[in-house]
DNA sequence: CGCCAGGGCCATA
DNA sequence: TATGGCCATGGC
């Protein structure tokens, strides 16, 4: 099993993800903060409480308490308010226009990004690919999981994993995105959710081992 | 009730 | 480099 064969095996089973769930590449930018380390659902609660009216320039005329207050049911809200408003500093560099961001160099964006405080590789590389349409594979604990699971004795540095899925899956963001997409989507189904595997399409390829120490 | 969720920072050794 | 504590809500 290869990464190109997993991939045609989850794209069959799931097919096109449409990724970011998102209605704006900005809604992506604050999204991928929200979604730290937190569940997707309590980031829609955060999001709709925006009223439709996200946007950098609304963040701006907010102080953090009442950029806090919003985004409350995402939890950890003190400290993602922070992120979010040192996220957009990052941005107002660029006249918060996504076009200008997105023609700027690759690893100049991502050196950016991770100087911002708040910004980890993951969050950073969620940007660049889903707001800023840059081919950087995402990696994330469910990428972690399900190939450990599949037998791949994965790097543990989030920049080796990254650099390994690069190297071997043809740089392409409509690929990058979908790929992603597709593990995320196959992780929330499967692994914790039905440990038993039952109808996991990835069923005859994987180990089966446990899930806890990734 | 306890566990977990699409991380990241910081202090410490 | 590698752990451990911390941040916090809501669903199950």
């Amino acid at each position: 099993m290869n990464l190109s064969q997993i991939y045609q095996i989850l794209y069959k089973a799931y097919r096109t993800q449409g990724w970011w769930p998102a209605k704006t590449p900005y809604e992506v930018m604050v999204g991928a903060v929200l979604t730290q380390n937190t569940n997707w659902g309590n980031v829609e609660k955060a999001i709709d409480n925006f009223r439709g009216r996200l946007s950098p320039e609304y963040i701006d005329s907010l102080d953090l308490n009442e950029l806090a207050q919003i985004i409350r049911p995402s939890g950890f809200f003190n400290i993602k308010a922070k992120r979010i408003k040192a996220l957009n500093s990052w941005f107002s560099d660029y006249n918060y226009s996504i076009k200008t961001a997105s023609a700027e160099n690759t690893v100049k964006l991502r050196a950016e990004l991770l100087n911002v405080n708040g910004i980890g590789r993951e969050t950073a590389d969620s940007i660049l690919l889903y707001a800023l349409g840059k081919p950087v594979f995402v990696v994330d604990a469910y990428t972690r999981r399900i190939f450990s699971r599949l037998g791949f004795d994965l790097p543990k540095e989030y920049d080796s994993i990254k650099a390994f899925f690069e190297e071997t899956v043809k740089p392409d963001t409509k690929v990058y995105n979908e790929y992603h997409a597709l593990i995320v989507r196959h992780a929330k189904a499967y692994c914790r959710k039905k440990p038993d595997c039952a109808d996991c399409p990835l069923s005859g390829f994987c180990l089966k081992i446990g899930i806890d120490n990734i």
